[in-house]
DNA sequence: GCCAACGTTGGC
DNA sequence: GCCAACGTTGGC
């Protein structure tokens, strides 16, 4: 199992859109950056996410489900581009904002710190656990 | 709303 | 294959 962390403009896509998809999922289309989608085809069902607002909230909100892996991605008729589907696991009890992740000094490498651009990354099984535990949710 | 960082595109 | 120009993202 492994970790990951995908970035949403509330406006856009939220974590309360993600909610009202229940267990059917959504797809997590849109993605138009080679690494983003990369990272996406590494993915496995099962895998574990947590979900991102950026923008002007930049927290961490939830967590999420891979529900099937990699496959084109129906906004686009471009081949290149795949995506996963997921499903809302649970909410953040508390969310964990970019500051406090920044505060956090071992989490000083995170991607999300490193390269705040990328809007799908993965999330080393050490930062999964410690920010679950800040966020107040249990990491299994 | 601004701007820095980054990725992509296209001309050479 | 290089690199300048451009567009987009996201933190501030």
């Amino acid at each position: 199992m492994r970790y990951w962390l995908f970035k949403s403009e509330p406006s856009t896509w939220g974590w309360d859109d993600q909610v009202a998809k229940g267990d059917a999922g959504e797809e997590w289309d849109g993605v138009r950056n080679y690494q983003a989608r990369n990272f996406m085809r590494e993915m496995s069902v099962g895998d574990r996410g947590f979900f991102y607002h950026s923008q002007k909230e930049r927290a961490v909100v939830g967590i999420v489900e891979v529900i099937a892996e990699a496959h084109p991605d129906s906004t686009t008729d471009d081949e290149r581009w795949e995506c996963v589907d997921i499903k809302a696991v649970q909410p953040a009890r508390v969310p964990v904002s970019l500051d406090d992740i920044k505060a956090e000094p071992s989490l000083s490498d995170m991607v999300l710190v490193k390269n705040s651009r990328l809007s799908v990354q993965p999330v080393t099984e050490e930062e999964w656990r410690i920010v679950c535990g800040m966020a107040g949710i249990d990491p299994a």
